[in-house]
DNA sequence: TTGTACGCGTTATCAT
DNA sequence: ATGATAACGCGTACAA
């Protein structure tokens, strides 16, 4: 019950045992020059001592922090939460500690962040990039300064750095053959906006997975959203308006397939009989709806950042960086409800 | 774009300007004592030489990290994700990072995660209690290091110590209220373990909630769940099996609401008609549902966080503890969907 | 106004 | 097997 308002240090229990600090630094690290008498010794004073080492100081001396930081748009968002978590429990196992930071989508929170990782001299960094990112110079800056980043799931595209994703294009592939064998031919594509990379891939894998089906490729049939629910609703009047309407969407997420169910049921259409929806990410929510889709594309979130970590946790430990860049792309897959 | 492979130090930059390493330290800091034109001088080249201060070090000598550590249970539950993501924006607005650890509910990690937090030297916690947690010395040892901690959402009763919490009995008198008001006089309360603090505070609130409106309190309407799908559906089956059903019900929260909908649906149960939903913690996915809940008590698990954090760092500025115990109670409300 | 000297807690190196 | 010393980068009392 004593109080020990200054911790207890080497030093301390140097004077005590009336040998050197140093003597009880490599006892307490079971350095094997140190007599098991005097190893024994200093181990149990530490004990009644109750001395934890300052890693503060150690920190300082061996120029590792052993804490990760990791940035995200928004903590709050269940993929990123999943991500996250198991990111926390990876670096747990290591004995690192996981920093936060998340980025809003503000590619100047982003620098903030980074920055403020580095003055803090995280050992290495996870990022997921926000939409609006469009300058990565500063993972040129971080290689300077030799700390690793592996990038999950919004990762950069045409640079060569350690990355973490879920290629879309094999759920995408299932999500229309399971269209096709339900005998539907006008597949509409729901999707995010233009100018965003996820946009573009589903884009592309939507359209070859038609040909690949023998189904013909429509531009009418993809409309795009900025992704607020006006936009949804916008995208979808654009194919309720067309003449020949589709029998089938592929939606950009859960939050538009969300949209597309609540517009769905203002306007009288009957999901899963005049139109089947399939969306991407998968909630555990839809089992307790009465109309859900038909199914989503998972894209395996605690995997990724599980991954993702894992590749980081080598990149630390091995400073040899003329290794190959390592890449570990997961498959989505179709995921019936 | 030199190669700082090894980082410029205060001392490199007191050596090219050839004055002492504590005048550049002292320049860098703005101390009034340095001359306007050295000042200028060495901030000029420390900005060339992209002069970064090494936190460690000054952690190390300042005995302070900036960095609070916080403990919660899951991260992916949404609840809590929100209440980090505010945790996080309040810290970095007090240029604070956080570090991050989940207890899964197991106290035995609970603890190692302090014990890292603390051998990190954290400036303070912020703490979600999880569900088994029973042995509470370690708020006793805290504060012997002198760390302050601040619990939010899952307090410990009966102990001093700086807490910030939602308190339910605002929202239940609300639900009841409106229960009574569309005529409702059979409540039940599909409660969670008879052993969590959560449980028993539903329960008197409740009963009070009763008594206040006038309408009687019958054991047989409160049933207990542990909180799994088996035994939330045990527990509506007690509920079903009466000859008198509820014709309302206050569910523990709203996964429990979930299993709710589930099984009404199975059996054939009319929700919003045979029976009426209130549940704790408000979902934006309700409003996407064909029969949602009538409504749901928020918690404010965003406000709790900040609020939890705002007390934090008053604690960790003003070393003062004789200051009254801080703690903030938020009213809980019920929303209607 | 600036420099000197020291200390924060730990560990690596060299000596004994 | 153990001790003495230096060093990590920074801030600061004290001296000049």
């Amino acid at each position: 019950m004593s109080k020990p308002n200054k911790p207890i240090t080497i030093k301390e229990i140097a004077r005590k045992l009336r040998i050197s600090p140093s003597t009880v630094s490599r006892a307490l690290n079971d350095h094997p020059s140190i007599g098991l008498v005097t190893t024994m010794r200093v181990k149990k004073l530490a004990e009644e001592l109750k001395y934890e080492p300052n890693q503060t100081a150690i920190f300082f001396k061996q120029r590792k922090t052993f804490t990760i930081g990791v940035i995200l748009p928004k903590l709050s968002e269940p993929f990123f939460a999943s991500a996250i978590s198991a990111i926390e429990e990876v670096a747990g196992d290591q004995k690192f500690t996981v920093l936060l930071g998340q980025s809003l989508d503000n590619p100047e929170r982003e620098l903030n962040i980074i920055n403020s990782f580095r003055t803090h001299r995280v050992d290495g960094i996870l990022m997921s990039l926000g939409k609006n990112t469009t300058n990565l110079d500063f993972i040129e800056s971080l290689h300077k300064y030799e700390i690793p980043i592996v990038f999950f799931d919004c990762v950069p595209e045409d640079v060569e750095v350690p990355k973490v994703y879920c290629d879309l294009s094999t759920g995408i592939q299932e999500a229309v053959q399971a269209f096709a064998e339900r005998g539907h031919t006008q597949i509409a594509l729901v999707n995010g906006p233009e100018t965003l990379n996820a946009s573009v891939e589903r884009m592309l894998s939507f359209k070859k997975a038609l040909e690949d089906h023998g189904l013909p490729f429509d531009d009418k049939y993809v409309v795009y959203s900025d992704l607020s629910e006006e936009g949804n609703y916008a995208a979808m009047e654009k194919l309720r308006m067309l003449a020949d309407r589709p029998s089938a969407i592929l939606a950009f997420n859960d939050y538009v397939t969300l949209d597309i169910i609540k517009f769905a049921k203002e306007k009288g259409i009957y999901l899963g009989h005049d139109v089947h929806v399939i969306s991407f990410a998968n909630y555990s929510m839809w089992k307790y709806m009465d109309n859900p889709p038909l199914g989503s594309i998972e894209q395996y979130p605690a995997e990724q950042g599980a991954q993702a970590a894992k590749i980081l946790f080598q990149l630390i430990d091995k400073k040899e960086s003329d290794a190959p860049i390592p890449n570990h792309i997961l498959a989505s897959k179709l995921v019936y409800q």
